[in-house]
DNA sequence: ATTCGAAATCGAAACGATTCGATTCCTCAT
DNA sequence: ATGAGGAATCGAATCGTTTCGATTTCGAAT
């Protein structure tokens, strides 16, 4: 593979030169950059990116690191990402997680061959990254509370309102006449499931029924756990008229398990959170909370954008939900 | 940023007993590892990647070029990429496709930043990846047939068999008795719907029936131009009883139109190509044609391992496909 | 003590670009 | 012809590692 060396040579010029005809055309004479392109051409010289970003210090790369790739909201997700880095002229890599933690995808971060990071990892913790973040490597966190004194000088956050998402939810249940719900939760560590369910009794106590007359149980946010909680509510026999899941892949569990039942929602409304691409397709089309993951994805690359350009202290932001009402959640014949 | 010089004189040795500390601590004494090591801890001392890469002359890292991260079945694709890349101490990493042809990812893979490249996206020419192929950059091409003067040596493919899975769905729809079928292909320049179309077309030759009796549609493979063709059929008042898409999107869109004419996959069926995961919750269930992304995905990264270990002219792979019945194909009633 | 060999450490040359400051080359006005 | 000044070109340092070959150190055997 020729180098800018080999161009030099062949084309009789210093090294420097080539490098100029490269990278600033117009300081060099019209005669001898014709004469170094076409050197150029004939040998299929290629610059090495790799030595141009050690001597610049910069790769013109931004990491985006993922749990894993088959997330369902992911590709809008990156969508929004790629759309703002495209604008800034920032080439965004994806990354998913493999196994081995040393020589795995956060080995880029780690060893500084990108120029900023996005991560939306459960599985890393806040602790770590701040240890890579810095001025040349600033790093946005999604779906996470950053606790005040980790909102690092070169570290910020782009979230969405998981609590007033849930409020949304538990209001439309209300508007719907759903008096009795049940909500299916996900794991206890899980942060954003706690505050959906934290919101979605805040409208219920603002309606004036008490949280502690509706049944919660523990998902794992897997749709074979959702079915399995919903039978367990089944088994109860208790008189409930809803169920509020934490996503929408438990959602689609219990869903199977009414059809399953041969219950019809007009008995059990059901509603997710996600809104992830499926919902729209199943039978019955699934209520959700939508999350703008497009604009979640710009906006932490716009933040991004901003801390790379030398912006320090960044206040995280957090992004508003919507719900996007379908046929899962019928409203209830009034009570005469 | 602390550099490799820094922990040197800190620790007072020389550049070199440092790199070793770093990469083969047994030829390093006790007494000064642990002290370098410690240096290296206090200094929160991280060696830079990018000049590693140089030096080196690689980066341990396979690039994925996707046209968009969007697509149905990607996650599978990378999830089979990402095992045998994992096995292989590689890290792959995923490109989309920006728009700037010249700042776009096809940076990484021009510029040599990276060590092999597996590449889905029918927008980049072959002979464009030819120029980019090298000793030491290989290149797995997929679901594309490469010209044998193009099968270049330090280039491959992998791809499935869409001949044959045309031909499986001609013969399952056989087997289920359709014998006046409608087909919906892709765009003619896309090579890969062709192929399923002609595999078709042989199932019902070896059962005495000629091509030139069906009735053929083109489509973009999206699920509106799915609707769009299905519409026109109607319109056209054919004794059909089956409808043959060459991919699941289309084949959704014909569900639809389906449905919206209050007409039955009894009277009418389905089948699709690829098996995206839609496919087996939307209501019928669509029968398909099963692409083994996953093993896509590992046999490319297997074939690019050995290719980067130094083989030369691999022989391009075709994967074989399999039919998933579900519901939309039902048995006709045999006639008398 | 001396010597020998292995182990530990070091110096310096890469890797392939960019870029700063210096030098050479022209052109044109005097 | 000469000098000034700008354009074009060049040399050399630099980015931060790795690694080869050379040198030093050290303990054990003589």
């Amino acid at each position: 593979m020729p180098t800018i060396r080999d161009v030099a040579r062949e084309a009789g010029v210093s090294i420097s030169t080539v490098s100029l005809v490269l990278r600033q055309p117009h300081r060099v004479s019209e005669h001898t950059r014709v004469r170094v392109e076409e050197v150029i051409r004939t040998l299929n010289f290629r610059p090495n990116g790799t030595a141009r970003d050690l001597r610049v210090r910069k790769s013109g790369t931004v990491g985006v690191f993922l749990r894993n790739l088959s997330g369902p909201y992911y590709s809008e997700l990156i969508g929004g990402i790629e759309q703002v880095a495209t604008s800034l002229c920032l080439t965004p890599i994806v990354c998913g997680r493999s196994v081995h933690e040393e020589q795995g995808s956060l080995r880029l971060l780690r060893e500084r061959r990108i120029d900023g990071a996005i991560v939306l990892d459960s599985g890393i913790t806040l602790r770590e990254l701040a240890q890579y973040a810095g001025p040349d490597l600033p790093v946005v966190v999604l779906n996470r509370t950053l606790p005040d004194p980790l909102a690092s000088t070169y570290m910020t956050g782009v979230k969405i309102d998981d609590d007033g998402g849930g409020y949304q939810a538990g209001k439309h249940f209300i508007d719907q006449g759903f008096l009795h719900p049940a909500v299916i939760t996900g794991p206890v560590e899980a942060e954003a499931s706690q505050a959906r369910q934290r919101g979605f009794f805040r409208a219920y106590a603002e309606h004036g029924i008490a949280s502690t007359s509706v049944l919660v149980i523990h998902g794992d946010f897997t749709e074979e756990s959702g079915a399995k909680a919903m039978e367990t509510i089944l088994n109860l026999n208790l008189a409930i008229d809803a169920v509020f899941s934490a996503n929408d892949q438990m959602a689609l569990g219990v869903l199977q398990v009414l059809d399953k039942h041969k219950m019809r929602v007009e008995q059990i409304a059901v509603m997710g959170f996600d809104d992830i691409s499926l919902a729209r397709y199943v039978q019955p089309a699934l209520t959700t909370v939508h999350q703008p993951m497009f604009e979640v994805g710009s906006t932490a690359m716009e933040l991004l954008g901003q801390a790379m350009q030398g912006k320090e202290r960044i206040p995280p932001r957090t992004l508003a939900t919507s719900v996007v009402i379908r046929s899962s959640t019928p409203k209830k014949p009034s009570s005469p």
